[in-house]
DNA sequence: ACTTGTTTTAAACACTTGTTTAATTTCTGT
DNA sequence: ACAGAAATTAAACAAGTGTTTAAAACAAGT
């Protein structure tokens, strides 16, 4: 814990680090509070509740969690190397945050936050341009034929998969940590290459 | 709820539904029992704790999400027969328990469970054969050389994480109950075309 | 030193949690 | 109809929950 962050930012970072492993019914605010080295009250002075809390929490998670698509896709590449750069960068990312994909997508089920606009993050994906590139692409008959929603949907299988499963298949195909990472990059190689041929014709 | 069920029997309905939709620290033993519709103590008084009773829906659920595995790949068919028939099956089943894929994996990460043998369970699918047939054909070079984990991942990857992540990608990208549904008919399609193409060397 | 405002704490509040107890109702065999 | 067992209930228990209160510690300016 760095010794020149105001309080605040002590108790942000000591809740991220709370929500993400254990969700927001898995923990209790004196967890929180703990975590952060003080007294519950203090939790409550800055945030006013748990659950305001946890919503700034889930706002920054998400915001990281889109950031790497929207980074990828408003580069100036060819369909192609987007695709790969962006499995590259969306392994290397969940990579350093394991927990956020499980995270994104367990807090999401349970519609305690429906006062976030989600669809405008995506907007920003929208925006860059890349679903407009690759359906033309399509016209122009130098990829397969496939509804967008649905190439997002093949896309984010292959890359958060992964990542949320890690203890199902550790526990499962008694694997060890190392064991995993060798699959992980394993299957970032064959994903990458199964989806490039999939989609684009040669 | 069926009038000639037993009491025992009522409770463990109730639980598996709110367990499955809530997780185990998401939901109260009082919640568990009203949807019963009964005492909060006839729970315990069945079923000794929470915890144990959350055992044994876990035990079930756990068998649950692999039987289908275990089925498919017992039979007697040709290997490009069996993947084709496990996505068709692994999709049929998942679209009847949406929230199956999401609990086991969710509530495997919180390693509250440890007592349960998870390995034993994938043994099963281990001593059908289907590796070793799957090996010997990668031997004849009938299909793609690739680790059999990594196999393993990259199937669960696309069978599972459409029902795992429903309500993000409804949410993300505006889609309505049907729009998920046609996608989801979409993305099997794809998948199923995407692996095969993949695997197998014709 | 005193005042003013901010930050931090211990304690309390009302409520929920998992679990147990003891009493009551219902069932079952005689 | 009765006795004994099983099933069910309301009530209580201690511990934990999110949140608030009121007092203490601290900082800065005068």
């Amino acid at each position: 814990m760095n010794k020149d962050q105001t309080t605040e930012d002590k108790i942000k970072e000591a809740a991220r680090s709370v929500f993400l492993s254990k969700g927001f019914s898995g923990c209790s605010s004196r967890e929180i509070a703990k975590a952060a080295g003080m007294n519950v009250a203090l939790v409550n002075y800055y945030f006013r509740s748990k659950q305001k809390l946890f919503s700034l929490i889930f706002a920054a998670a998400m915001e990281d969690f889109m950031r790497s698509m929207i980074e990828v896709f408003q580069q100036d590449l060819q369909l192609e190397e987007k695709l790969r750069i962006y499995i590259e960068k969306e392994y290397e990312f969940l990579s350093q945050h394991p927990e956020l994909a499980n995270f994104i997508i367990n807090e999401i089920k349970q519609e305690q936050h429906s006062f976030f606009d989600h669809a405008e993050q995506f907007n920003q994906v929208r925006d860059s341009g890349v679903f407009a590139e690759f359906e033309l692409a399509q016209e122009r008959g130098e990829v397969r034929k496939i509804d967008i929603l649905t190439l997002i949907l093949l896309i984010l299988s292959n890359c958060h998969y992964p990542f949320m499963a890690k203890n199902f298949m550790k526990e499962m195909l008694s694997m060890d940590d190392h064991g995993y990472q060798v699959s992980l990059q394993e299957h970032k190689k064959f994903v990458t290459e199964m989806l490039i041929n999939y989609l684009f014709k040669r």
